[in-house]
DNA sequence: GGTTATAATGCAAGCGTTTACAGCTTTTCT
DNA sequence: AGAAAAGCTGTAAACGCTTGCATTATAACC
């Protein structure tokens, strides 16, 4: 039904040359004299000529195109991270196949292995969860893995991420120096790593070093997941919280406002990942910025590298955040 | 460096067939004996093979990829609409590769035919202009193509979207029975179909049969473009606006806000494509709910109908909208 | 039981490239 | 000028699969 009609071959024919020599100059092999150089391609102009890339990667074992994985295309977070690595993909000629997993941990096997059966030269990886099954996977087909805004225990794998124990300290300590003394934390996933090995023991470590009481929730993942905690942060007398996603920091800063309450006066909230939400909403959320765009960008970056069997110095990438605080702009909206 | 070592020619040499017969049961051709099949499949599992898609793609003609084009990968929009096409591609087994287009005319052409070249089997084409460029590169590879949540003027793609005009008119009618007189219409670009075709026909038509002044105002894109153009609307004191991006209208309640104003008593703001962030905000943007993910599911699936060569009766796709009026929770957060 | 249809398999030619390797042409050097 | 080196180009064998066609095994029929 479709697809091109003019291949190397026919180039060849016209500009009276091999095969090989069309496949140089379009590779830019530098073995070819300036004049059958321009003599291809300007065949090759004329004809139309676009080399099939299918059949390249068979041939060359390389397909230009990396896996993205990511749990959610609509997670602004994964967004934001995809812009970087889409860009820097772009400048080395990758294309992305893209990969959402949803937290069906029940296919993501097969999402998995399809990736790799398409012969992806590399995967970028984005989940607060690296299963087993995954990483075998990975090891069985020997591709190149960079894990971004992610942590993995193994550390197996690059990864290029914030310090998130020292960021989400820095903001227990700032709620402290507000005033706040009863502070929560509200995650996703408590056996993720980055919570478990990261959020979780800064928050602990925290509470148990000021004599604070703990109340850490789990399990809030999007907006009304949010809106509902807030009667139980209401009940605990919580008047400090560190939330890891934005858009759960929302729904209980909503619920907190419906409920006549003020924020940041009468409940501070903190968003331990910045998206474009962050900053629209009204009142401003306090925010650990993380640069997430950049960590895409490295993240590839380093790919690119391991891709080309490079070999990687530093493994676990930590870029600088930014605690921006918006505590007064509380009374613009509310006057 | 790595990839896969057992082929084909393993399995039916395991197996003591020949690898056409692998070829089938692989691809679940019936023609071939329970016994033989069992006996092959064993081999496949215990030597964990995994058929290599870059070959069966070029063997084949086919390579159940289909290319995503879309303009920014973390606006909202696009993000819902991809993430329906995401999910009924992944029910009929196809891999998207997705190419962000960043609204750089320069280099479309380029993304678009290194996409080409890869092969994808159809294209699911999201961003409000189709330059000629991309069409003739299109036609030239004889690629199937559908557009999500986009409109061409050329009707010669298949494309799901709503009733814009009809929309449109209806957000006016809202505002005019909310007595707001002086109407205002925000768009991006000026000439993209969407805008061209129906929105500025759908606002001039209703400013002249109610006769309103008529202010329009264009290349408002993001957050701080809306922002930046409160003050215009206060000059020209605009009462009610209908915005085509809700990034954009963000920026103007905000504005808003911080003026002192109420909206939507002072203004009255309606989104006309809602994503996640109109129902975040507050107070709550009175909103088109387009249904972005069924309209993204809907047009996958014209494409796989597509691919499979079959003709499509209805072309122009337009899906049921909802206009979600939000008018009193103003005062909630106002409180 | 011999014929025919039918099902199951194998053969081998692609699919459109890349890439050793070899061979031929120039250059360069002495 | 002749030899060695370097630069160009072509030949042909992969790459790992699909698929039309031929062939053989099995089933069905009278």
């Amino acid at each position: 039904m479709h697809k091109q009609d003019v291949t190397i071959y026919d180039v060849a024919r016209e500009a009276k040359v091999s095969m090989a020599t069309v496949s140089r100059v379009v590779n830019g092999n530098s073995n070819v004299r300036e004049e059958t150089r321009q003599r291809v391609m300007d065949v090759i102009n004329r004809l139309h000529y676009q080399p099939n890339a299918v059949a390249q990667g068979l041939a060359s074992k390389r397909t230009t195109t990396v896996g993205l994985v990511v749990p959610d295309l609509t997670n602004l977070y994964f967004a934001e991270l995809s812009k970087g690595i889409d860009d820097i993909a772009h400048l080395y000629k990758y294309n992305i196949i893209i990969t959402s997993i949803e937290n069906q941990l029940i296919n993501e096997s097969q999402a998995i292995q399809s990736l790799l059966n398409k012969q992806v030269d590399g995967v970028i990886y984005m989940s607060n969860e690296l299963p087993d099954s995954t990483v075998e996977a990975f090891e069985r087909t020997n591709t190149p893995v960079v894990l971004a805004g992610t942590v993995d225990s193994r550390q197996q794998y690059p990864s290029v991420a914030i310090d998130y124990k020292k960021a989400d300290t820095e903001a227990f300590n700032t709620m402290l120096n507000d005033g706040k003394q009863r502070l929560a934390l509200v995650v996703g996933n408590e056996e993720a790593s980055i919570n478990h090995d990261y959020r979780l023991p800064a928050y602990e470590q925290f509470v148990v070093a000021h004599q604070l009481p703990s109340h850490v929730y789990h399990q809030r993942r999007d907006y009304s997941d949010g809106y509902n905690l807030y009667a139980q942060l209401q009940r605990d007398q919580i008047n400090g919280v560190l939330v890891t996603r934005d858009l759960v920091a929302c729904g209980i800063m909503n619920a907190a406002l419906d409920a006549g309450q003020k924020v940041p006066e009468d409940l501070e909230i903190i968003t331990a990942s910045a998206t474009q939400l962050a900053s629209v909403v009204r009142p401003s959320l306090t925010a650990v910025k993380q640069p997430l765009y950049d960590m895409g960008a490295v993240a590839m970056r380093l790919l690119t590298k391991l891709m080309n069997g490079e070999k990687i110095e530093e493994k676990q990438i930590r870029l600088p955040y930014e605690l921006m605080k918006k505590a007064t702009t509380a009374n613009k909206s509310a006057e």
